[in-house]
DNA sequence: CTCATAGATTAGAATCATTCTAATCTGTTG
DNA sequence: CAACAGATTAGAATGATTCTAATCTATGAG
């Protein structure tokens, strides 16, 4: 038995994920649990990834900078499975993808109503919380068509 | 002196653009004004795609669209030159870059304060008056930045 | 536990919007 | 009209993203 979980946990973590797991233990099962719900295999790289970007606090990646982020971490994961991921996690509600820059496509871990400030001159996204910003009097979209959702983008620069 | 307008006109308009001119008097004159306060030679492309975007009512295009627009109508543009064009009009203020969709940029000719619809099925911006919604507590930016503006896109799908 | 298989990963090619290059053209000014 | 700064352009280059099709792996049945 104790073999069997072993064996289990060898192959579903792979190499390296032992210490992933234990960098991050509550955003790598919340994940792994959520991953179930939407029917998506718990594999080596999903847990790693899941690892990094569910660590409790909200945070803003490209596919790039993640990648980067788990090569660094000594993982192995190619850029298509980022990509694939980030979009898989988006369909199960994991992520949200939020477009602010013509260039590139940000994925933020807050699933949650709240809005962005963007930094123009860094690329950065700073979260700004739900309850904050008010917007009112949005009106009736045309005819066939019903409101998706409302996206405030709060462009800063430099002083 | 009435030889020397024609020719400057010649010129300055190319074969196909009497016909812009007549389409779009008013449009092309403005514009004609504004590119020369921004330093911009009134060049034969640069009037033809003035005409096709200043033509009264305000206007969504992307440089694909555009380019397609105006080689419909029978001028030779390049799309570099479109490129250019609307990189140095939104410099100039005479259009303003508008952020919806991670694959493509869109231009707006209506450079004042005003929301936008964007339907997610068809990729197509829809203006919202600036009076219309009201955007109300937008919190100070962090130290160091400054508010550029405040973005609002209602996203909206068939229903 | 083993196997078959549907699902996942991946290297590398392909795509698409956009930018760059450097050669040629044109508006403007003297 | 000459000369030159600025503009245009074809085509190459870039960079993010997606696709392909070959190889792996998680899972459920037996």
């Amino acid at each position: 038995m104790v073999r069997n979980m072993r064996e289990a946990a060898r192959h579903a973590m792979g190499r390296t994920s032992g210490r992933a797991a234990e960098r991050d233990p509550q955003g790598q099962a919340a994940a792994q649990a959520r991953l179930k719900a939407s029917g998506l295999r718990p594999t080596r790289q999903r847990l790693e990834l899941a690892g990094l970007l569910f660590q409790g606090h909200d945070r803003h990646v490209t596919a790039e900078s993640l990648h980067d982020e788990v090569t660094r971490a000594g993982v192995k994961v190619s850029l298509a499975t980022v990509y694939n991921t980030l979009h898989q996690f988006t369909g199960a509600g994991l992520l949200r993808q939020v477009v602010v820059d013509a260039s590139r496509s940000y994925f933020d871990t807050n699933v949650h109503d709240h809005q962005h400030f963007f930094h123009e001159d860094e690329g950065r996204l700073i979260d700004i919380p739900g309850e904050t910003i008010a917007v009112t009097n949005v009106p009736t979209p045309p005819d066939g068509l019903a409101v998706d959702r409302v996206d405030v983008v709060v462009r800063v620069k430099r002083a």
